[in-house]
DNA sequence: TTGTAGGCGTTATCAG
DNA sequence: CTGATAACGCCTACAA
């Protein structure tokens, strides 16, 4: 491995002059004759700082974590595209790692920053609960979580990005009744972001004097999108629309239609929600919700770049990303 | 930050006695008695070692790089899934990097070894040519691949892990003609695995003496999969059975013959290859080969522990890993 | 303008 | 059995 040593004896300077010489001060001390020997020196030698021993010395790493809770779930990996991209504008290293939204791991990992390994964190923590807020702020890590709503919280430590689940749902379901449906159900899980489009969606039906049909599931798949519909179609009053709280699920209840043989969306419309890759290769494609995951990704790692940055505390950021009704031929 | 230097002041000892009781040496030259007061001041400590100095001491990081063209490619995740979960077996630590498939961010990211960041490499190496090798062995560095066939070259540096393309596809082929296809199409590129497939479908329809329909393209989405058959039904006599190099043409194939009022599989079967998430979503579900990403994942990164566990440099190691026809709907 | 000295947290090699 | 001591590569005073 080159070193500075090296680098500074062919350069026949010392080696501080070198470390001096590299980081290009501006109001530079250093003559220029001087810099020049030291950069022909690092460049004939192939000299590449070891940032292992700038990170020991400065007490940062340039690495951020990036939490999520799984990366085969359609819905992730654009977030850390939008994540990996922020971060190397500003030349920092990004380290994925699947939580499985488990509470325990979460903390674990976490413990990445104790470590000395990361400087901070920017993802997906279903796990950790308002309740270990105490534990985070000790821990005094910059933490950006991606939120389904806005929690209104007090803290050093942790921000916010976070997309209006609650508003993005209304919306849609406000989109399905000005084409003129009365009888809409929902088929959603109770969980994270789930509930809160549980009740933008019940917010649009009531707000127009409809009534809401709630399929609650435990699950999320395509196959509990397709049992749920199984049951729904069954009522000789079925809703001439079905929403489904994920794009996943909405394939779903497309496969029970289809199997019923009612048609998609003259019999009935579907709508699903995150834009997933396979929702424009369903047929018919399905009417969606995009959440701009990438850019998501780009605003918490600038949120927690502010924090990395900044010499001083500062209280929670939190940071609203747009959404978009995909409007397709489901409906 | 907690430091050996605190635990050893609580436990009264020396700063590298700690050192020695929390690596437990199984011949543990250390008295229990001194080990047990460590280990309880670590304890209430909470200390955790800062492996960012073991690194800079060691000279290893725990640390390795997953390369790979694009995480938002479906085929992906799930290999990078393998990789970490394998990874984290041995204690180590995966950067995913994405590429672009581009030359010169491949051989810029090889530079985080130098950089005393990575230990090694794992992942899909599209623009590291057989040429660049010297420059790899030179690196000293330990990298597995990802590629599409064997590829016989001395290196002992560079392993490979893969699956077999070539009969996968020859066997893909094969079944069609079982089933009682004579006239068969294929829409493929030219590049990297594409054009591997490719040669295993002429060899199957060569072999039984009927001739190879090729629809070579630039690009690989559904749209060019969409593109290409409508070329290919124009014709009056249209092939019975249309294969895609990948799931997404594939899935492009499934709509222009729905769009031109066909009957998949009756009037025409359809194959592709990846077994992508969207493969089994969409209707009818997609006849296509699995390559078990995840297995090849976890294959990588043990050749890779091989190497980086040995303190001597032996002969390339090259490893294959299984595929299978996934027999659906559409075919 | 440059070099010397010290230290970041760890491991390894010695004496004692 | 344990405690100094040095070293990994770098950065930051401060002194020359």
């Amino acid at each position: 491995m080159v070193t500075q040593k090296d680098v500074a004896r062919m350069a026949g300077v010392s080696q501080p002059t070198v470390s001096l010489a590299l980081k290009g001060n501006e109001g530079s001390v250093l003559p220029r004759a001087t810099v020049n020997r030291v950069m022909s020196a690092v460049e004939t030698l192939g000299y590449k700082p070891n940032r292992l021993a700038q990170a020991l010395r400065t007490n940062q790493t340039n690495t951020i974590a990036c939490l999520i809770p799984d990366i085969t779930n359609p819905f992730y990996p654009s977030f850390v595209r939008g994540v990996q991209s922020a971060a190397e504008a500003y030349a920092y290293d990004v380290i994925t790692v699947n939580t499985e939204g488990s509470r325990s791991r979460e903390l674990h990992y976490l413990e990445l920053a104790l470590q000395g390994r990361v400087d901070g964190f920017v993802g997906s923590f279903f796990g950790i609960s308002d309740q270990d807020i105490q534990t985070v702020e000790q821990m005094e890590v910059p933490i950006v979580r991606l939120e389904p709503s806005h929690k209104k919280i007090d803290s050093f430590w942790l921000d916010d990005v976070f997309v209006d689940n609650f508003s993005a749902m209304k919306k849609l379901t406000q989109f399905l009744i000005n084409k003129g449906h009365i009888k809409i159900a929902i088929i959603s899980g109770r969980g994270g972001p789930q509930n809160v489009r549980l009740s933008g969606y019940k917010a649009a039906m009531t707000g127009e004097n409809l009534e809401p049909r709630m399929h609650i599931v435990d699950k999320f798949t395509e196959f509990d999108g397709y049992n749920a519909s199984k049951a729904i179609l069954k009522v000789s009053t079925h809703p001439t629309a079905i929403i489904a709280a994920n794009d996943l699920m909405a394939i779903g209840v497309m496969r029970a239609i289809n199997e019923a043989n009612l048609r998609i969306p003259e019999d009935i419309a579907v709508a699903g929600f995150d834009n997933i890759p396979a929702s424009q290769l369903v047929y018919p494609t399905l009417t969606t919700v995009e959440r701009y995951q990438d850019r998501l990704g780009n605003l918490a790692v600038n949120l927690l770049m502010a924090r990395l940055k900044s010499k001083e505390k500062f209280p929670r950021q939190v940071a609203e990303g747009d959404y978009k009704i995909i409007e397709r031929n489901s409906t």
